[in-house]
DNA sequence: CACACTTTGTGCATGTCTTCACAAAGGGAT
DNA sequence: ATCCCTTTGTGAAGACATGCACAAAGTGTG
């Protein structure tokens, strides 16, 4: 049975796995041992039915009638995401975001680990952050193979985004998580993530711009009204 | 004609709008009078039947057998996206993150300013960043008011956030915009999008991890050849 | 052991998003 | 004015994601 199962994760449910493992860890900190799919949707703010079928992609990991162990299935989703193995992580780009995602506690907390911090500036190259040494960015290559980095965050400005993922992706990277506003153009097989802070602005704008207009009343009504049943 | 028209843009769509908008922004500095949806869709990195698609719901702006004018949708696009007005937007939490963004010039440049920062910590309160001083978080609800703030960042630890988010919600913002790696509970009507390092960083290693899977040949090969279809 | 109660896992219907493929529309040359 | 070339805008099909609603499977009590 279970066909989708054993590969085959869709790409929405990948996207909320973490956040139900962030909701399990909370319940394991507060002591709770199990957790029915209703409690934990309402921890992760999800529907439930679309938790039951998220985790049915992983396997069968509930008791009908008691619900989800919350340790056993905090192994689950860590081992299917690949948290079981610890991932070095390179930064590029020692600037004030930079500095703000070396210093963030949370990502090295489980399974990630800063293993190298790269800028161009030699002013800021020597300068020791969370007990690292930022290298040259001459260095990059060299440094990738070395400390066996196999993810790359991008924290540089805008223009040097492009010939900085070049150069990793020739390095033999293939997961790049892109701060800079600009889109990377790279080959088939690397996967590119992107967290744009101007982006999320202008979409919160887009429906800031919306509810304001509702309320000052234009007279498409019907219009509206329609909208107005989007929840 | 078009009862899509006129209000009504899916979100897959408004969510695109800003990479557009990048993209047509770079075309106009390097001088581009016009372009055609198959430039702008490599610019922007996405299928150009989807550009065009996503354009149409904006209006008619091109002209076949030509492009689209680039001024003249830079121009339809900002107005859509309400960046033809000006944001007041507040950063709370001016920890390091808190200052990359107020530093972070992209934003500040279309349509949105930084109007006010706070902190709970009185040994930040009164800095001066970006031109503003810190207030304290006291001060909070009377500021944004003053102020007109309409867009919220929550750049505060995960403990702080969900406090923070109560009373900027009690205060009237509808748009918050969250780094804080929690889920905020917040009524009917009120906008968060969220922003979450360690989220993308564990979507790559999963990724990362398929790719190792596969390369390390497990014998179940009808699977992987399925898999190495997917682009 | 039987029965009542709880909660999972999933078939199915519905809704949303993507992509193809082409008719309609404009420009420019002769 | 006609013809050819380019490119838009969109109908229709397919892929993907969501949510309902319920059978199946477990617990616990008497």
């Amino acid at each position: 049975m279970s066909q989708a199962r054993e590969r085959g994760i869709p790409d929405a449910t990948v996207a909320r796995l973490p956040l139900y493992l962030r909701a399990l860890n909370g319940l394991a900190e507060r002591g709770t041992a199990t957790v029915s799919s209703e409690d934990l949707a309402v921890a992760a703010g999800v529907n439930s039915a679309k938790l039951r079928k998220d985790l049915s992609h992983l396997g069968s990991y509930g008791t009908r009638g008691v619900g989800y162990d919350v340790q056993y299935l905090i192994y689950q989703i860590s081992r299917e995401l690949g948290l079981t193995q610890d991932w070095a992580v390179a930064i590029v780009g020692v600037g004030n975001l930079g500095r703000a995602l070396a210093n963030y506690g949370g990502f090295v907390s489980r399974g990630f680990r800063v293993a190298a911090l790269f800028d161009a500036d030699v002013s800021v190259v020597g300068e020791r952050l969370v007990g690292m040494a930022v290298d040259h960015i001459d260095e990059l290559e060299d440094v990738i193979r070395k400390r066996g980095i196999s993810i790359v965050v991008i924290a540089t400005p805008a223009a040097a985004a492009q010939p900085v993922a070049d150069r990793v992706i020739a390095s033999g990277i293939t997961s790049i998580l892109n701060f800079a506003p600009v889109v990377l153009n790279v080959p088939d097989g690397v996967d590119v993530r992107k967290v744009d802070l101007s982006t999320e602005l202008q979409i919160l704008a887009f429906h800031e711009q919306r509810k304001a207009d509702r309320e000052s009343g234009s007279p498409i009504m019907a219009e509206n009204l329609a909208e107005a049943m989007d929840a």
